[in-house]
DNA sequence: TTGCAAAATTTGCATTTACAATGTTTATGC
DNA sequence: GCATAAACATTGTAAATGCAAATTTTGCAA
């Protein structure tokens, strides 16, 4: 038998839910180094994949690009990233980890992971690996969808 | 042998990933009815649930109160619910859908099931299953730290 | 019954965000 | 080689958000 749709047992309301419970118990972490969630995402897709311009943070940090690029101005202000114009391409901008930046993401990347672990300590490796790369293609199919219909 | 930590391979990561996608493409259809992503989620809310406190409804759409109580005062401008004091107890107030909400409400609904199920739609019952209690199992767990370590 | 703490919501205010418009620099057609 | 388009990034502006403070109502103890 068919059951009825329970919009608390849809997909999307299950992942808001649990994505916003983990950021909140992240954010009051980062409140105490005066950083928000997507400063630490910032710096830790740049530790992970080095310098990068700007529209290619904003798609791997999920970030619309204008709230970036003030985000961006924030975080060079606090001493985290830097930001120049390369020589070989003036239209873009290259952004990086500063040594500061480095420090103080290898700092806090433990305590994400710590958040991570809470959540997921329940489920056996192989259910957190199934789960994960579940994740990457609902993302995956998704982003199909986007590029058919725009 | 353990595996060095990847940012884009952690769960709030991916999780943040999949969410936010899947609320800019209905966020898009949306629009089309002058409505956002919370005002959706707090009438499907209302729809499956009937009439909440604004504090519950908080509780059950993950958005925080003042938020809350901004957005409901839009929604109540144009129509979509209903606040109410009750009688016996003065200081909670009751929100509801009116008719024109209900009926609003029921006609998107089909759209975001439409998205969940691009989204899903390479995975079998039992996998979705599966995934979704996943989501639900980690939520709680995170909650029990909450209550755990204030 | 009165006064005080707790519960529930609202509001003040500063920050963050998104969309559109604008500004630069590079690439391309003729 | 020059005009024009395309690629990237930034900024203007209005709306959304979050925290703390204020407000209102209820419950409770003396």
């Amino acid at each position: 038998m068919k059951m009825p749709y329970r919009f608390t047992s849809s997909f999307p309301y299950l992942l808001n839910r649990v994505g916003v419970r983990m950021g909140e118990l992240f954010s009051r972490k980062l409140a105490a180094h005066d950083l928000t969630l997507p400063m630490y995402r910032v710096m830790a897709v740049l530790r992970q994949e080095g310098a990068q311009r700007l529209s290619d943070l904003s798609a791997m940090v999920t970030v619309e690009i204008s709230t970036l690029s003030r985000l961006v101005t924030a975080m060079k202000r606090k001493g985290l990233v830097s930001r120049v114009r390369p020589e070989d391409n003036g239209r873009t901008v290259r952004i990086d980890l500063t040594k500061a930046g480095e420090k103080l993401v290898d700092d806090l990347m433990p305590i994400a992971a710590h958040f991570e672990e809470v959540g997921i300590k329940t489920f056996s490796h192989n259910e957190v690996a199934w789960l994960k790369n579940a994740l990457k293609q609902i993302h995956d199919n998704l982003q199909d969808l986007d590029r058919t219909i725009p």
